[in-house]
DNA sequence: CGGGATCCTGCACGATACTG
DNA sequence: CAGTATCGTGCAGGATCCCG
């Protein structure tokens, strides 16, 4: 410790499996499934509802992965034509801050965004190679 | 307006747009790319050194996209054997606090992820079908 | 050094059908 | 209802070569 350790990084290094761990979280459905279920618990048809675009499979899976990370719990209410129902769990909790920063973050900025490439877009095909 | 707008949500909806932009920024390898250019510019195989798993296509179509969707600069420093100085934009400062957030959250929760994990697995092959 | 062009591969995701 | 099983596919992403 004799030198300076006066680097305010909150994130020493990111090792694989940091990247790991984020790409399972915020995978292309999952990020708006934690969102969903962070409402209020679903049951499985209801998520596709919530999600029109995710498709059984991806869903299924998604929710797998969600539920072998420890962000969902997967609780079975009936045992009659059976009924299960998806709810956030504690881990999971500790990101619904995170999600709603990064909606509202994309919320915020997706006009900029957008501008952004329109004038990326533009200047793509205009400067490039004249016959 | 007769329906009452008390929702508190600041998150109206995620439509498809908010989504792509977000897995766009979250993806594979923008985040860290992200965060390294956070800390200083960065040259292109600064940008591979510092990311040591990123090969080099991916790391070009990462930065083309980031900078289409301005979230980076791509500033060609000297002209004598081409240098080229990646660096974050200002649409780009506005993620920075996410992206440590998400970043320490990671490290914080990795540990209790990997025991869910671990959880997980145990009872998958333990309570499964018994011949 | 900073990439573009190509080829190849895996696997993420979709569609469809079937089960308890 | 809540999935599993199977098949098919696109395209992200890796490896390699090459060029200004």
């Amino acid at each position: 410790m004799t030198e300076t350790a006066r680097t305010p990084a909150p994130t020493p290094q990111v090792t694989p499996e940091h990247r790991e761990l984020l790409d399972q979280v915020l995978d292309k459905w999952s990020l708006q499934i934690l969102d969903v279920l962070c409402e209020s618990p679903r049951r499985f048809n209801e998520l596709r509802r919530a999600i029109p675009a995710v498709t059984q499979k991806s869903l299924t899976s998604a929710l797998r992965r969600l539920e072998r990370n420890g962000m969902v719990d997967r609780v079975i209410v009936s045992t009659r034509p059976v009924a299960v129902e998806y709810r956030i769990a504690a881990l999971g909790t500790t990101l619904q801050d995170l999600i709603d920063a990064l909606l509202s973050w994309s919320a915020t900025n997706l006009a900029a965004v957008n501008d952004a490439r329109e004038r990326f877009d533009d200047q793509a095909d205009s400067g490039g190679t004249p016959p």
